[in-house]
DNA sequence: ATGAAAGCGCTAACAG
DNA sequence: CTGTTAGCGCTTTCAT
């Protein structure tokens, strides 16, 4: 009922063997200096032998360097989630660290206790993907119980400006956002809706800074859930009204069922409708037609959460930002209002 | 430069104040019996007071019950692994265990060693989401060195026949294939084709056995990568050719991919193309046009998974099979031939 | 119903 | 360069 058979080597197994203390295998296994070549040798010999691995709670009760981060987050199966999750599981691979992710629930509410019940012991390094109510309070209980621990992503609309910023990595989608609108009034749109994911990501606030710059008042916003089918219906009814020539949607997800609405009303992209999503999901290059959206970085961006996490904990050099900034890419679902 | 401030509390702490020993504590968060209620309570409030949590490593360590599960895979950004962790995921947590993941590199090779690493601990229970070369791996690892704590989802064709299923759990897609296979026949197809995904799924022995039978000689498959556009690409041939009617694809993303190649091809779906996914992932239904897919229930798959490795860890009642069989999902991708 | 003692496997701080 | 001594925070097992 139980696991393996016999008990696994530990240290101690290993250091008779070798014929040295315990210690001394400690520190083969740190890749600590102050171990003669040959005394190193023979410890590796010995470990190799009876097929000892160091066991992880005992490193980190023993205080040693921490090699984990838990990551928070609501869900996996969003594109720009698993991305950045994705993101943060290389770098952490490279950096031997393991990675312990804890998915919340969008539906419930959390309270800071629950919270910290996630993590595997006080002050363990984590990442909050926060990008919802439940990972923003997340982020706020760990931010407020362990500052120095915590990196979140996304969530730039969550804080206070004069907040530091150095626990927090995003992508400037506001700016992005802005330029995606301008690019579609250039074209001649009068008017450029907006179809929002349920987060409230500032790209929104990017979208309605350019309508006012332009002097034009944004309509009202079409709120939509995450999935394409969501999408399809929430925007029904501004996919069948022809006034509307342009929708600016809040992920590649929504931009796909906004697509399949205007399909199933008779409405064509980009002649009757323009379309522009945020992601660039493998599958925006290869819809019929392709989709116009906006690259995010997301993957960079993980890995920059782990980065600066890292550095927070261990110091060292000053991790520099080395993602993509966001970027609109037009492709065929956006083009001028047929007059 | 590090964690938080003041020393965590420990169960030392709560038992000063509570007046009892640390032993009692340790009593109470583990909800044994033999505690006096009154007892009970004053340490439930001195827990509260001092904001008290277990540490998870001192558990473990200490030789408690495991509460803990490490996923294994290669790729959390594919459906089909996304989903199923998704599914391990909402098991776990009901459980209270927390999930450990680890990414595997699907283009490197892992020593036996190599992958024992990846547990927290010798012996720890894991599972495998098996899907290539290198999960498969890693799962004949774990598999010899602890049967007990082991749990793989997939690779129906990894193992041989004979072996005992109390460890594996999987979808069977083989027999679905050939459902779907039959049903493109019997629509009119004289001939289907198979764009494979990387990995050897036994959905392809389903499809080429559903030809056989039908004393069909299966035509050479063709192989594709994981992502859309590489699908796009490998299909690029097939779809030109006049003579090829009805494509079976090794998943919804290839299906894409086959999709936007035919529509670059000029060449019209279900009219001069049939073509069917795997998956039916969220954006099958909502594609222009919808696919025809088969729906596989990966989410479920996954929490079946969680429970028979619980079982196995815990024993008690047998875990019975809860999720749903796979089944063709006809849409608007699929039709008979144009005579 | 509660407490005391021992130890899980490891690292840290000190001795040599 | 190497060994010794203390714990880390918790759960056993055995007393009481």
């Amino acid at each position: 009922m139980s696991a393996a058979g016999p008990r696994p080597a530990s240290i101690f197994d290993v250091a008779k063997r070798a014929g040295v203390s315990h210690q001394t295998v400690s520190r083969v296994i740190n890749d600590a200096p102050m171990v003669a070549d040959t005394t190193r040798a023979r410890v590796k010999a010995a470990i190799a032998d009876l097929g000892y691995r160091p066991n992880r709670s005992a490193r980190t009760l023993a205080g040693g360097a921490v090699r984990s981060v838990t990551v928070l987050t609501t869900d996996t199966s969003l594109y720009g989630t698993a991305e950045t999750l994705r993101g943060i599981e290389d770098a952490a691979r490279d950096a031997g660290f393991s990675v312990l992710i804890s998915v919340m629930d969008p539906d419930r509410a959390y309270s800071e206790a629950d919270v910290l019940e996630r993590l595997p012991h006080d002050g363990a390094p984590a990442i909050v993907i926060a990008h919802d109510e439940v990972t923003a309070g997340a982020m706020q209980a760990l931010r407020e119980r362990q500052p120095g621990a915590l990196v979140a992503t996304g969530g730039e609309h969550l804080v206070a400006e004069h907040d530091s910023a150095d626990w927090r990595v995003f992508l400037d989608d506001r700016t992005v956002a802005a330029r995606a609108t301008r690019y579609l009034l250039s074209m001649g749109h009068k008017q450029v809706h907006y179809l929002a994911i349920p987060s409230k990501a500032s790209r929104q606030t990017g979208w309605s800074d350019a309508l006012a710059d332009a002097g034009i008042t944004p309509p009202e916003v079409v709120h939509s859930g995450w999935s394409v089918g969501a999408a399809a219906e929430a925007a029904a009814a501004l996919v069948a009204d022809p006034s509307v020539t342009a929708i600016l949607c809040g992920n590649d997800d929504l931009a796909f069922g906004v697509l399949h609405a205007a399909h199933r009303a008779g409405r064509s992209v980009p002649g009757d409708l323009s379309v522009i999503g945020f992601d660039d999901s493998p599958l925006a290059a290869y819809h019929v037609p392709p989709l116009t959206t906006v690259d995010l970085d997301f993957r960079g961006v993980g890995r920059g959460a782990f980065e600066l996490l890292r550095h927070k904990l261990e110091g060292g050099s000053d991790p520099r930002p080395s993602w993509r900034s966001p970027e609109l890419v037009v492709r065929e679902t956006s083009g001028p209002p047929r007059q």
